[in-house]
DNA sequence: ATTAGGG
DNA sequence: CCCTAAT
């Protein structure tokens, strides 16, 4: 799988802005939040910290547990009975899997590095891992170079490429930036910055790299002109300097038409050296929050937002970006917050990748390319990315697994999800900036801002090949959902302090790890294809659910994106898990839907009690219509019949057992054998 | 935090 | 799936 090619030959280029690529929903309402799901699975989110420099400065509200604590006690009681009504193997299971063995980050500590050395050796997976990498020493370059970024697609230059001159391709993508000699000018004006990047930030991926190398070359090293490819001669180590970056962060601004931007003018000096966006909370909190951002955009943000949200030498007039986030980062800093809560991160948690960390500071921006820009708006936007995080991943792993089976298992997971290709995307204030031809000020990226909450994705590219080996949702079933674990901590910097929390390791994930049902995507590839576009962006993995010896690892694909505002991907129900609700259903009825999510999907993070209720509610509706109105995967007439009888009998006795109070005294008598 | 419904 | 109101 390392060797594997890209089947589009790298002309995925970024993702066409304007043809975003959206779930064949059926239903066809909703158009209007469409083009968010084009942004999900995989994605490596890079959030941009307004200022930087405050790396150190990790305090942070730490979401306080106590309360959930308490509703929990709460319900102990409540959840009791449910406990009765599971079926012995409900109970089995549940024991396994919590007697799974849980791949750490702590154990895999070691892998990336070994990755490395294999990425050093085998150009192949050099190429792979080309477009992260390079995404990550974009930054620096950029922050080097206090300079815009101009870059040209990867697939503008990858065609004749082999896999290494791919790897050129998305790789070259170089950055504006022009001579080594300016480079190096660059990063000599502010070696501290840069040199604490390399050496503390850019670890996620570096460390799958190989960070002495980064660190040791400027990112100069290979830069050049922005219009055309570096040659892919470098391969091993020189790629690693070679910036990339895509359509979103390119911005060839066409024009300086801003004359609102008063507040571009004066260069910011280095303010914010303690600001550091924290990423925790409540994500309850968080989609509160995103709901709001959702809907202030909606109704066109400045507009609707209260003047201290708004950029504040700025006028809103024509700039729904120029939220302002200087003024907004306690609000950022929640919303930011809230989204790696590790507790309860159904979806968010999901998230292909998540952190890139970074830091802007508004020092000078100028917006445009070198080519381009002139007079005016002659700033510079410096983006710092500290660092960026592998996407989760999930692994099965035998317990008779040999550790360096599981470290190649690693290494090819991360090799996946590489090679699939990753666009970037823009986002400010949550907001996903599509129009690639938009200035960075008009978009609201000045440096006068405090630029912490600029967002950057990676996502997957082009479709995965799909896995070798498929596993159904229930022989995930039988692998506890503890089992896999979040691959992606490298991130040295504690960006997430409190994530912490419970886990006993020292690296918490930001985020938690998605239980197998996760893996129901990947068991169900064609479905996702079919329904649903974020499944051309989900990389698999090949699982081999076989106990030989053999490991699995299933990089997770972020259905959603964590970013705020973002809706969901889809993620069809299959039918095993149709089969699971239904029964959970006929055993504890209608309208006590956590306790069926309690019964049957525990530990599907990204089922919530309200995903089972729609979905029976689909189910009713669905099995009240004629097979031929019905859509998406075929549902067994066995199981609707199910759901019919099941709903009749509920809906008949729901009234009646609640008048009693009695609850679940009474079982049902339609309990399937 | 859950539940119930409308969208 | 999302969003909300009502618990």
């Amino acid at each position: 799988m390392v060797m594997r090619k890209r089947p589009d030959g790298g002309s995925r280029g970024r993702r066409a802005a304007t043809t975003p690529r959206v779930p064949n929903s059926a239903r066809g309402k909703r158009t209007t939040r469409k083009k968010k799901d084009d942004m999900c699975a995989f994605d490596l989110l890079a959030t941009v910290a307004g200022t930087l420099l405050a790396d150190q400065d990790n305090s942070d509200n730490v979401p306080n547990t106590s309360g959930a604590a308490k509703s929990k006690n709460k319900k102990a009681v409540k959840e009791e009975h449910d406990d009765e009504i599971l079926p012995l193997k409900d109970m089995v299971m549940a024991k396994d899997r919590r007697s799974g063995c849980v791949v750490s980050s702590g154990g895999i500590c070691g892998i990336p590095r070994q990755a490395n050395n294999r990425l050093a050796e085998n150009s192949l997976t050099i190429n792979e891992a080309g477009p992260m990498l390079e995404s990550l020493t974009v930054k620096s370059n950029m922050l080097a170079r206090d300079s815009f970024v101009s870059c040209t697609r990867p697939s503008e230059t990858s065609r004749d490429l082999g896999i290494i001159p791919e790897f050129g391709a998305h790789g070259t993508l170089l950055h504006g930036s022009s001579s080594l000699a300016e480079a190096e000018q660059m990063h000599q004006a502010e070696p501290k910055v840069v040199r604490k990047q390399a050496d503390g930030h850019a670890v996620g991926l570096h460390g799958l790299v190989d960070s002495a190398d980064l660190d040791a070359r400027p990112p100069a090293l290979v830069s050049s002109d922005s219009s055309s490819c570096v040659p892919p001669c470098n391969h091993d180590k020189e790629h690693q300097t070679t910036s990339f970056c895509r359509g979103e962060v390119q911005y060839a601004a066409d024009r300086d038409d801003d004359e609102n931007s008063s507040g571009c003018t004066h260069p910011s000096t280095t303010e914010d050296k303690s600001y550091k966006p924290q990423y925790l909370g409540n994500h309850r909190i968080r989609k509160l929050l995103a709901s709001k951002v959702r809907k202030t955009a909606r109704n066109k943000i400045c507009a609707g937002i209260p003047s201290r949200k708004i950029c504040g030498g700025r006028s809103s007039k024509g700039s729904k970006l120029n939220l302002c986030s200087k003024k907004i980062p306690a609000t950022r800093q929640k919303v930011q917050r809230t989204i790696f809560k590790k507790k309860k991160l159904p979806h968010h948690a999901t998230s292909f990748a998540k952190d890139m960390l970074t830091e802007a500071s508004g020092t000078s921006c100028r917006t445009e390319g070198r080519n381009k820009s002139r007079a005016s708006d002659d700033y510079h936007v410096k983006l710092r990315i500290k660092s960026f995080n592998i996407p989760e991943l999930f692994i099965n792993v035998p317990e008779n697994a040999t550790i360096g089976s599981l470290k190649r298992t690693v290494m090819d997971a991360v090799n996946n999800i590489i090679q699939g290709g990753l666009r970037v995307g823009v986002l400010l204030q949550g907001k996903d900036i599509q129009d690639d031809n938009k200035t960075l000020r008009q978009a609201g990226i000045c440096h006068d801002k405090k630029l912490n909450n600029i967002d950057f994705t990676l996502e997957c590219e082009g479709g995965q090949d799909s896995p070798s080996g498929v596993v159904t949702p229930e022989q995930m079933d039988l692998l506890s959902a503890d089992v896999v674990e979040p691959l992606a901590r490298l991130k040295r910097e504690e960006p997430f302090p409190e994530t912490g929390g419970d886990d006993n390791q020292q690296h918490i994930p930001p985020y938690r790890s998605r239980s197998l049902s996760d893996l129901y995507s990947v068991a169900h590839p064609v479905e996702m294809a079919s329904q649903d576009t974020s499944a051309s962006s989900q990389a698999i993995v090949p699982f081999a659910p076989s106990d030989d010896g053999a490991l699995a690892i299933v990089p997770h694909c972020n259905p959603r994106r964590s970013e705020t505002g973002q809706r969901r991907t889809r993620m069809p129900f299959t039918v095993d898990e149709v089969a699971m609700l239904v029964e959970a259903v006929e055993l504890i009825g209608t309208g006590r839907w956590r306790a069926v999510k309690m019964h049957a999907f525990e530990h599907a993070e990204h089922r919530t009690y309200v995903d089972l209720k729609d979905k029976w509610k689909t189910l009713v509706h669905t099995a009240n219509i004629s097979p031929q109105e019905r859509r998406g995967v075929p549902v067994p007439q066995e199981l609707l019949d199910r759901v019919l009888a099941a709903q009749a009998y509920w809906s008949q006795h729901q009234t009646k057992l609640r008048d009693k109070t009695r609850g679940k005294a009474s079982l049902p008598a339609i309990c399937p054998a």
